[in-house]
DNA sequence: CGACATGTAATGTAGCCGCAATCTTTGGCA
DNA sequence: TGCCAAAGATTGCGGCTACATTACATGTCG
């Protein structure tokens, strides 16, 4: 089936990989850029939803649409509580499943929108997650309202004014180098978790988060 | 929108009925024997959400299909939680509607049970019961109020002021820390019966509930 | 009367955050 | 190129405060 699908796929010029196995999956979102991901129930290593589960809890944003073979409505709920974005019963026409790709990937961006995703960042402003390198790490108040910031303009400068203010609200605040001892300790997580950004500081103006060198 | 796409069911032989409000259509649902139902939420006489969870609480057990010109992301959960079978955001295309129409069909007869579930919680708001890795747990009323609240929005930020009018309603209730102490409680339970789950506090914010570290 | 729910208040506590002292880097300038 | 002042980076420390917990009083229902 995969073989069809893949030929299908490549007939209409979509980009596409393939692995068998739970672990390979992981694997592949872990390091790899997709719009949408294509996941059967059952794999030669265990249940496709236990991977769905895992990515989400990871904030793995992409849309993920799952195959099954069992119609039931008990499994479809499954899959959907699991966090899986579409769900298909085998058997299915391709036309269908090309159909519904495309629709998740329409709708990917709005719900990847949910999130500020930069290399391996992703901040989730609704939990006030921010997961690096498919973990989860935590961020206090501040420090978290920093980087969030910075994310929303990746690669452009933040002036030192814009994130006090991010920071500190209404909040008055002035005088020292709060932000800055912010910063550092926002770095120090960064490469600790093995984050692919890094913070660069624009001298007498403010910081950007960019790709690390 | 409504004639174009009844002209094009019906240049596939599918037989079609359509009414332009909730009063309408929840009376056609009484009498009519659909396959499948396509709800717009924006409707002259209110919101199709509520004729779904009108529906599905007398155990309508036909699919329903909901459109939608707003793709975000609450409204989209809030479109499966109110019990829809799928959902679709405006603008789509015809065939891409189709395409899920079968599917809708082809899976028969659902009735969504609206649980809400996350990790191993599962809260039947129906019932005002709360299962917990399989087995009920019993919750007081506020207590009750408080965890459904946040199941409700899972990983997600749910204010103080949300809480606390959640579970007071319109009785004015102020200045304590009853809710505080009402979170308290549940944690204990929570831990207490094993929950794959915890509350954690956004300082100054509110709570959320979330998969436990 | 007893069990339980729930608000209140006292008390405990973690951990954030600002400060400041110290070290490092940067860029202007001769 | 080399120097220096200023900007930025880092780090330990301690106070503060929002949150957590617990006990207790009150109320309600059987």
């Amino acid at each position: 089936m995969a073989r069809a699908l893949l030929e299908a796929l490549r007939r209409r010029d979509v980009l596409a990989d393939h692995v068998r196995t739970i672990a390979d999956a992981d694997a592949m979102a872990r390091v790899g850029t997709y719009d949408v991901l294509v996941l059967d129930r059952r794999l030669p290593d265990g249940e496709g939803l236990d991977l769905v589960a895992a990515l989400r809890q990871r904030k793995y944003p992409v849309p993920i649409l799952v195959l099954t073979a069992l119609g039931s409505i008990d499994h479809r709920v499954d899959g959907l509580d699991s966090g899986a974005d579409d769900y298909l019963a085998k058997p299915f026409a391709i036309e269908e499943l090309l159909a519904r790709l495309r629709a998740l990937q329409r709708r990917g961006p709005a719900i990847s929108d949910k999130y500020l995703n930069f290399g391996n960042l992703s901040v989730d402003p609704r939990s006030n997650e921010i997961s690096i390198a498919g973990s989860v790490v935590e961020f206090p108040r501040r420090e978290y309202l920093v980087l969030e910031t910075l994310m929303r303009r990746p690669n452009r400068i933040v002036t030192r004014s814009n994130l006090i203010e991010a920071v500190y609200a209404l909040e008055d605040e002035i005088g020292s180098n709060a932000l800055d001892a912010h910063i550092s300790r926002i770095r120090k997580k960064l490469v600790q978790a093995g984050a692919a950004a890094e913070i660069r500081a624009v001298r007498n103006i403010g910081y950007l988060i960019r790709a690390k060198a």
